[in-house]
DNA sequence: GCCAACGTTGGC
DNA sequence: GCCAACGTTGGC
């Protein structure tokens, strides 16, 4: 299933990527919750500000690094509200397009929950019985948030040792 | 570091 | 509205 195909309403699961030289899980551990910001591609967006809720659970992924792969899970702790780096001229993820009065782009809290015992890299999600359609082994998927279904959920925790 | 895939921009 | 050019992502 694209991701743009999506039932938006009926998803309580997700991945979000990160790249573990930004902002890793072992930080997110440290400062337990924070705010998810930078995102500035409009289908990302809008899974964020349309279908994440409060407590639906996160798959954290490292992303642009060997191996990639997801390292634990994370949750919505806050929805979405408008993404204020967007106003700051001096951010890398400034947009003269978003201003407060009309902000284009939004932001929402995640919560560390939990570190997989064992990484469960990239090859393994592709080479897995069960995660046919999983967005993020499709061949060139750069999306940075992620719709997933309960089952792929399960069984990518169950891998990772949780 | 390379480059394919993807999203966005802007000329027309 | 089309599409070429460009910038970015992210696996390899």
């Amino acid at each position: 299933m694209a991701a743009s195909e999506y039932n938006i309403g009926m998803a309580n699961y997700w991945l979000v990527k990160s790249e573990p030289s930004c902002f890793s899980i072992d930080e997110l551990a440290q400062v337990e919750s924070t705010h998810w910001d930078g995102v500035r591609n409009y289908q990302a967006r809008n899974f964020m500000r349309d279908g994440m809720k409060l407590g639906d659970k996160v798959l954290y992924y490292h992303s642009n690094c060997d191996p990639p792969g997801v390292v634990g899970v994370a949750e919505v702790s806050r929805e979405a509200y408008p993404d204020f780096t967007a106003w700051d001229p001096t951010n890398d993820h400034f947009d003269p397009k978003s201003t407060p009065d009309n902000p284009i782009w939004m932001m929402m809290d995640i919560k560390f929950v939990a570190k997989f015992p064992r990484e469960v890299s990239l090859p393994e999600l592709k080479q897995a019985e069960g995660l046919e359609g999983l967005v993020v082994i499709q061949k060139g998927s750069r999306l940075s948030v992620q719709p997933v279904s309960e089952a792929h959920f399960a069984l990518i925790c169950q891998m990772g040792g949780l």
